[in-house]
DNA sequence: TATTGTTATACTCTATAACTATA
DNA sequence: TATAGTTATAGAGTATAACAATA
């Protein structure tokens, strides 16, 4: 494999995040009625195909700290967007899980994250669109 | 194309870079002595492949804050890593170049950010990852 | 009038460590 | 002893606006 493309990659995938954050924050007063901010909106989406599961698995498939999550889901459960069960299987935590609200509110943010997708994968093919995905989702 | 796999995209590729940067962070004791950071690290980076440019261009290039990047030049330059030569062409900006303190950074911080994302592509075949370094620098 | 670069500011995000409760 | 979660805090990163100089 030549030198040069292995930097070009972190950096061409640092723009390309970069670029579908900008797009989605230009549109956050329209959507993000509950100020959860960019993060807040990655976690209701990662716990929407992840639920029910505790913290720690929510901080696993993320990447994120735990401290951070602590004080993220804090905050979703203030605005009841997501709440918390009894886990039986282990006291020490509790199972997450959205709630109506939360689901409702995922449903939004899906709808602009795949309208700010579509338009920066909008110069590729739909074969280049697809293969892209696969290799993605295998990382 | 199906829904899921465009949330899974973004989340996908957030965690992939989180995994980039908790990799070379963990080395930076070791090769960042200036203490530039990870973002001063990836400037020298595309400078590197794009000098000698303006700073528009480079902010253009990594979808970053022109302020933010004054900034860390200005870091830069007192460091020694960067330098600054009048532009004919265009007398509101200089033009930015690495000196030889510079270039020798720039070195280092590829070598580490190459054992971190062979690291990360690992998983992969052969074929897999020169697919995905072509599908992502055209993005 | 528009663009390049600079400075300032308030805000958010992040890493880290110390702590508790349970396994 | 190890793990799940919480809290606190210092530091790094970010968006935004206002400004001067040049195009």
């Amino acid at each position: 494999m030549p030198d040069e493309p292995q930097f070009a990659l972190a950096l061409q995938i640092d723009r390309l995040m970069r670029r579908l954050n900008a797009r989605v924050h230009a549109q956050a007063p329209l959507f993000d009625t509950e100020k959860i901010g960019p993060i807040g909106g990655m976690v209701l989406m990662t716990l929407s195909e992840a639920q029910p599961a505790p913290m720690q698995r929510i901080a696993e498939l993320m990447g994120r700290d735990k401290a951070q999550l602590s004080r993220l889901f804090a905050n979703l459960e203030r605005r009841e967007l997501v709440q918390r069960i009894a886990n039986e299987e282990d006291q020490r935590s509790r199972l997450l899980s959205l709630t109506p609200r939360g689901e409702a509110f995922v449903r939004r943010i899906k709808s602009v994250v795949k309208g700010a997708l579509e338009e920066i994968l909008e110069p590729l093919s739909e074969s280049e669109k697809g293969e892209r995905l696969r290799l993605l989702s295998r990382t």
